[in-house]
DNA sequence: TATTTTAGAGTTATCGATAACCCCACCAAA
DNA sequence: TTTGGTGGGGTTATCGATAACTCTAAAATA
């Protein structure tokens, strides 16, 4: 590899004079600038970012930790961030947590002895807090994605999940469902709990009833086999007419659950969910969904963590951003009692 | 931040020393092993990896470079890549070129500068051909996705085109669809040249006429607008009964275009396509299509490229992999003649 | 006992860049 | 003539690790 001394060495200059032109710092002759010019073209030189992110103390390294990037709304979130890296200059590493906190914790690891200058991370779950706590140990700075985490302090990109729940409840209720049930993540995810309180406020705020078992627990996780889900709908008597899930995974291992037994969507169920099934849910749309402005999540979860790297020494406070949801209404919802 | 010298010193032992424990190399009694370990502990030692790149001539990061990560097919290729990375100790990070010859320009750069170990790369077209030299040049180990290059010759990994495109057609035909037309990517791109070679040997192979402008060459480009699509539609007299995608986008902004001319899909004209649309299509299937193995695209990329780097002097003769392709019947085409 | 071996370290140079400091010639002002 | 500013660029140390070599005391061998 051409290095820095094979182009002061062909320009009979220092290889000091061949940074600064890099560089464009310090004071250099034209006649000198074009000859290194000249020759780093010659010789198809390259600067090495690795011997510069050593003595910089800055690698211009982000890192994208994220639970699924199959799942289309992460897929977003990435897209955008990669866009804002881009924009300022930096290189962008991803890694899939599955929502295991064994797996993030590897890869906090792999974060740390990457000295990335920051982490844009949607944590696993509330139990995350020890790998964030390690992250901050070493002060690398950090955004929370999507979700908060008790006890950590630190810029956030969220969604309005509430309001979010709220207008998915309003629809059922508006199409004449009055028994609705939900299938949600682990309480121990922020997001989830929000969702779970947003649905239960707006069921109360209508009138309407929180049956015995009317709420299941279990993993927004990607490879989640709902295993129990089907005792869980046997056990309610009679079925909901429509079920509200947590997220679009949720939602697509429901529909799929409920056709395996014979349970027509939307004529026998309803079913919505949060975040949309991806850039193409638009050819035949099906799922009524709240979506979420992912790309924008990624993008303004980077530039925060931009943002941040460049104050330094007087930290401005915490910014925690909540994004609107958006209610779009297609064919998972029959109409009640007509 | 914590350096092996901190350790050295709180141990009372020399820098090699802690280095070696890390790595497992040399040497060392069991007690100066345990004392280091415990120091390194106490202190949160965690190695730089950047020295280490710096030093070893090595970074231990994989580039991949795709064309549009909101792309299904390439999110799951990602997927399969990171898993792969992750299981060989690789670091992945990752960038879109948008079809874009510039922006991979800028990427190749940005890879070299990284010191990337290798590259898995989804090349722009043929035109990438100086892109990829570029990489050669600097000796960096490339593996193609999806798409060869004239004259570029490396590891690659791609989809059976001919046989999906052949796949799709006679599908049509049997359904009746005698009149069928191709809106397609960029010949410059090999896979989309596959693939109309294909849908033209199928359409000969049946006896099925090639019309005058059945074929529409535009971008596989995630912000392709098809502006020109409708001229081309129109001039078409009579329509055609079907029309086969050259991936899922393209798939998509046609279905649209259709649509907003209030032209009936699969009542009026059938729409298939290469590549699956994401999850989505699980939940209500629609666009008949060719799938690809993608998560298998991105795994046994980085395998190819990990076994290349492991080989260094004896290099084996490269390899090409051609992975089978999987008709998936929806409900976009109609049988036509009833 | 004298001489090798060997276990278990330490020393020094190096990877490729940049920061901080130094140096010198030249020109202008005192 | 002396002083000192400034343009232009060189020297040296440093970032955090590892390779290659060296060193020493104790154990093994002759």
């Amino acid at each position: 590899m051409v290095t820095i001394y094979d182009i002061a060495s062909k320009a009979g200059v220092s290889a000091m004079t061949v940074s600064r032109v890099i560089n464009n710092t310090g004071r250099i002759s034209e006649k000198t600038r074009a000859k290194v010019r000249r020759v780093m073209e010659d010789l198809n030189y390259v600067p090495n970012q690795t011997a510069r992110s050593l003595v910089l103390q800055e690698t211009r390294i982000l890192f994208l930790l994220i639970t699924d990037i199959a799942n289309p709304f992460y897929t977003t979130v990435a897209r955008g961030a990669e866009d804002a890296a881009r924009h300022y200059g930096y290189r962008l590493f991803f890694g899939n947590s599955d929502e295991n906190i064994e797996k993030e914790q590897e890869y906090v690891q792999v974060i740390l002895s990457t000295r990335a200058d920051g982490v844009l991370i949607a944590p696993a779950g509330d139990p995350s807090r020890d790998n964030l706590e390690t992250l901050g140990k070493h002060r690398v700075p950090l955004v929370l994605l999507d979700r908060e985490v008790p006890g950590i302090a630190c810029d956030v990109v969220m969604g309005d999940s509430k309001e979010g729940a709220r207008q998915l409840v309003e629809h059922l209720a508006a199409h004449g469902h009055r028994r609705i049930a939900m299938i949600n993540g682990s309480p121990s995810i922020s997001s989830a709990r929000s969702r779970l309180q947003g649905f239960q406020e707006a069921l109360a705020l209508l009138g309407l009833p929180a049956f015995p078992g009317n709420i299941y627990e279990t993993s927004f996780g990607p490879t989640q086999q709902l295993a129990d889900a089907e005792a869980w709908l046997s056990a309610m008597d009679p079925l909901p007419t429509a079920i509200v899930a947590g997220n679009n995974v949720l939602a697509v291992e429901l529909i799929r659950l409920l056709r395996a037994r014979d349970i027509r969507v939307p004529e026998d169920i309803s079913v919505v969910c949060f975040d949309d099934l991806g850039p193409y849910s638009e050819v035949d749309p099906f799922v009524t969904v709240v979506a979420q402005q992912a790309y924008q999540y990624g993008y303004l979860g980077i530039e925060l963590l931009v943002e941040r790297l460049r104050q330094g020494d007087e930290p401005e406070p915490w910014k925690r951003i909540v994004l609107p949801t958006e209610l779009l209404v297609r064919r998972s919802v029959s109409t009640v009692g007509e």
